[in-house]
DNA sequence: TATGAAAAGGGGTTGCT
DNA sequence: AGCAACCCCTTTTCATA
């Protein structure tokens, strides 16, 4: 919240698309000087605008040849329910995303695995047997048309 | 696809969680020295098992506090209503991910926008206003519970 | 040929103007 | 905000098995 300028959003977008880029070339796109470019990245930081830095990996390279897109419902919405899915969910690698929703499901979740056998595998142990989840729906990933980490700045 | 040992996996895991660390850093928790790492890291983006590195923002932070999750379906899916529906998705920075599914809907996306009215409007001007897309489903998405970059490797 | 060590170079970091 | 020095980290080269 303050002077949103061009050469701030450039620099964002400049981040967000590819982590790898050096000061010099950051300072150059931005149209700022290295000295600024450098602070205010640390400004980004500290104000936990910038979250971290990752490195993509392709999942096919991997193994990882199955995405679910999962929905899930639970029996009800008691505090120790809620905490309790939320805590599976945090804790198992295979779930990469999870949202709670408005409409007709809880919660959508993005899961990888390495084959139909190895989701099953953790469906059973992980959601199904959970007393507190009533339903879940799979719906398996055919193809991937998009997937980004940048935000429409 | 060769000796998968359990330094290589290490590595992998990470520069997966932290794309910031130093090659000092990454040999010493793969417990290997720092040029087979560096040489390893190479490799890895050669074959195309590192995408890419990037810089993960916060969206609350930069005004972007909604995100929804939608579900859509085709009036068919001959090849130029399919491919025109692809060109919105890789055109549209909104459209975050995107995926083709398996069961009742054709599509999945996640999708971010400032707040409901501009939702609204983006909705509204790339997707209803298609005339092959016969159905679009919006969840809100009311908590963010989980957003990993990480596959479970 | 593959691996490790250590030199050489470039870039990030810091202080000063 | 810009400049420049420093230092660390990346990258290359060389030596060894």
């Amino acid at each position: 919240m303050k002077e949103s300028g061009n050469p701030h959003r450039k620099l964002l977008q400049s981040i967000q698309a590819d982590g790898s880029l050096s000061l010099a070339d950051l300072s150059e796109k931005a149209g700022m000087s290295q000295s600024s470019t450098w602070r205010k990245i640390q400004e980004l930081e500290s104000d936990g605008v910038i979250r971290k830095r990752v490195t993509l990996l392709d999942p096919g390279k991997l193994d990882l040849k199955l995405c679910v897109i999962a929905h899930v419902t639970l029996e009800d919405h008691h505090e120790e329910t809620v905490a309790s899915f939320a805590s599976v969910v945090s804790e198992r690698p295979e779930i990469m995303e999870c949202y709670a929703l408005s409409g007709a499901f809880d919660y959508m979740l993005k899961i990888r695995a390495r084959d139909v056998e190895s989701y099953e595998a953790f469906m059973t142990h992980y959601l199904l047997r959970n007393r507190r989840v009533r339903t879940v729906v799979s719906s398996f990933v055919l193809r991937e048309l998009k997937f980004s980490t940048e935000l429409p700045i």
